[in-house]
DNA sequence: TTAGTATAGCTAATAGAGTTAGCTAAAAAG
DNA sequence: CTTTTTAGCTAACTCTATTAGCTATACTAA
């Protein structure tokens, strides 16, 4: 039979480690236990040490989202489809916390790698804009927008940043809604 | 002639070290380089050692922005105060993109700190928004709007997230004007 | 001014990361 | 069945933060 680890099983277990206890839980220690063998033997799979394992976790990463955001938005469109991929962007950051901290942080002064793997999802938001009637500048400048707000919302939530005791939710509904406002008021002008 | 260092100077070597060369770089032995001394004498001054030093910085980060934020208001109300708050705020990350790393994810997890050391700002922009005719509930979920999107744009421009060649300072004119659009608009209902 | 105390800085040593080199046994290939 | 490849191991090295203990300098009280 076949127990040797590949560099999927050693990405899917770094996966769980990271959501369940956080980035800075991801050491090349602590992995190798969790997999049964010892630290070294991972530079067996992945030469480039931990940081390209967190390189192949960022990637991931921001596949993942990539397609939640692409399934939220099909059979939808206008701002329908926008609320849609916002709650299943904000869904995805709950449910992979250290994942999310990992794309967020990592890799992210050689921007080039980082850029191209957040261009998927970029590219999906920008043609879910296409059913409203803008040009490409409008376009570029609401997602960057929405990007913005996504990820400091998600940054904020995450680590208990909202004090007070008003419902969250409401505030990520009411923010959205305001933005898509915001938009349709431009329009008008 | 007292040539010996106290807190205040060694965490203005620090500001300027993780400005210049991003959070990564505030390392003790860096740190104490740079002040002239070996690194095991900075526990001298910061008995907590690095997490201490890191702590220390992430509170001065936030009562910096607590202050320029509060400057920016001094004068202005309504859109105009929460224009200028937000400029303030964004030149604070450009001109402190490694004190704002750290002021992010220091001490997130043990959140009551983290928590008072942003509650200055918010209490601010609370202030602001009693300008606008809207109650408690209102008010929490535009500065927790607010405050997402200038820490996500914060997040992306510094780590030059944004690919495109549009200009990035329309994309923040644009944004904020359309949320405070968003929010006549939904005072209007 | 001077004697005494407190302490900022030092060196040396420890512990725990990531990483490299080289070995071995098991799997894969012919 | 033989040969080759390679996953995993141990040992060793480097670079962190950190602790212990020493010393000389700067404060402080008479």
């Amino acid at each position: 039979m076949n127990n040797r680890l590949d560099k999927n099983k050693i990405l899917d277990v770094a996966v769980e480690m990271v959501d369940k206890d956080g980035a800075q839980a991801l050491t090349l220690r602590n992995l190798a236990g969790e997999l049964g063998i010892k630290s070294p033997s991972l530079y067996k799979h992945f030469s480039g040490g931990l940081d390209e394992i967190n390189t192949e976790l960022m990637l991931y990463g921001w596949s993942l989202l990539e397609k939640a955001v692409l399934d939220s938005a099909v059979g939808r469109s206008k701002d329908e489809a926008v609320m849609a991929m916002c709650q299943s962007y904000r869904r995805f950051t709950n449910d992979h916390k250290g994942l999310y901290e990992i794309m967020q942080w990592y890799n992210m002064c050689q921007s080039e790698k980082h850029l191209k793997a957040t261009q998927g999802m970029v590219n999906v938001m920008m043609r879910v804009l296409d059913g409203y009637d803008m040009d490409t500048e409008e376009k570029v400048h609401i997602v960057r927008m929405v990007r913005s707000f996504l990820h400091g919302f998600a940054a904020l939530e995450v680590h208990g940043g909202y004090g007070s005791a008003f419902s969250v939710d409401d505030t990520f509904e009411f923010s959205i809604r305001t933005i898509i406002n915001g938009i349709s008021d431009i329009k008008k002008q």
